[in-house]
DNA sequence: TAGATTGTTAATCGATTAACAATC
DNA sequence: TAGATTGTTAATCGATTAACAATC
């Protein structure tokens, strides 16, 4: 299959936010111009887009908002539910348990660990933090594919390697560091992202 | 002056990260191979992006740390203090209060507002919330180049409008919605970070 | 049919990388 | 000097966009 392209991956989320957006205000059918213009890009980026994985649309109609919803959410992957453990019980790793919008799209948050045996035992949301000697077993007895790390900058390379072994497929990163790793990793890097603004904020002066 | 490109922006602090903890390390001088392998990245890349901003190395020897280090702290504009508040005291809003790495970095968040009168009052971290009708007063009384709108997505354009009244610069967007306004803003989107990686998770296979 | 919009190609734009003269 | 590494140019790569034939 092609390879696709960054860019186009995180569109793809977009687009399905879009449309279930256009759903519930009860559109049937959108043009890719509608699209673009609610997302601020062209239409032929849509068009583009959408065509490395088929021919979703009608000519001189458009596309039909419940039938692409369906095939996007089945493309990205979010046709099902996904369980979910995260490494590190700090402010980031408690504020994700207890993060509405994970649930809503499908991101089960089963477990969550940290090293600290004064934060085991606490209760964050629905769980229990476990000890992360627990992890292990807890990995064996539940079906796992992606890991929130959440761990201090000098404990994430660790971690990821225990991941590893342990047949974790993905791994979201909030722990500014570049880890070395053979899974799959998507990067959130908050203070990355304050600096990145204010530069513009001061060069727009 | 010219215009730098957005990836460049970014990696300007993946850069001064680097930096920072070659200091610590106490090395004195860095080539830039040294740089783009602790980062992944090509060491003509790391040339590049520093060249927009001028010639900080020395041929043959290459890049003093601390000099360097200096350099991108002023360039970023991590050089002095950053007043941040925060719109929105649900998960995302509480966690970043009390987030260390933003206090490390010199964004201190000054404020917490909310439009939920049952929230206002309640401690977070060394803040009370308030309501978010104070925020006019407050951003007159205060100086506040940045926010962060961690408010429901259904909230969030009118709230940008607001900051935009109030001389608001910049803005970090946790909301899941394209927002129509002139500041500048940087999203982070944690479920479509989610998505792009189950999608990825699911191509593997 | 006439008007609208897709899917796709080719052109354009922008970012990355290789290569190398300059120079420490 | 010989070896190393920069700063910069030109080549390459990849992503976006305009344009349009196909077709609903």
């Amino acid at each position: 299959m092609d390879k696709i392209p960054r860019p186009v991956i995180r569109r793809l989320g977009l687009y399905y936010r879009c449309l279930s957006k256009l759903y519930e205000e009860g559109v049937d059918y959108v043009a890719s111009r509608d699209i673009a213009e609610r997302l601020g890009i062209k239409s032929s980026q849509v068009r583009k887009d959408l065509s490395y994985f088929g021919e979703f649309g009608k000519r001189g109609v458009g596309y039909n908002v419940a039938m692409l919803m369906e095939k996007l959410e089945s493309i990205i992957g979010v046709d099902k539910y996904w369980n979910v453990i995260v490494i590190g019980a700090g402010n980031i790793g408690s504020a994700l348990v207890n993060y509405e919008g994970l649930k809503k799209e499908k991101f089960n948050i089963i477990g969550i660990f940290d090293a600290d045996r004064a934060k085991v035992g606490r209760k964050i949301g629905n769980l229990i933090v476990r000890h992360i000697s627990e992890l292990k077993e807890f990995v064996k007895k539940n079906i796992v594919e992606i890991a929130v790390i959440a761990v201090p900058e000098t404990a994430a390379q660790y971690v990821v390697e225990q991941l590893e072994q342990l047949g974790i497929k993905g791994v979201v990163n909030f722990a500014p560091i570049k880890l070395r790793t053979h899974l799959l990793v998507e990067e959130v890097d908050i203070t990355l992202t304050f600096k990145s603004l204010v530069f513009q904020v001061e060069r727009k002066i």
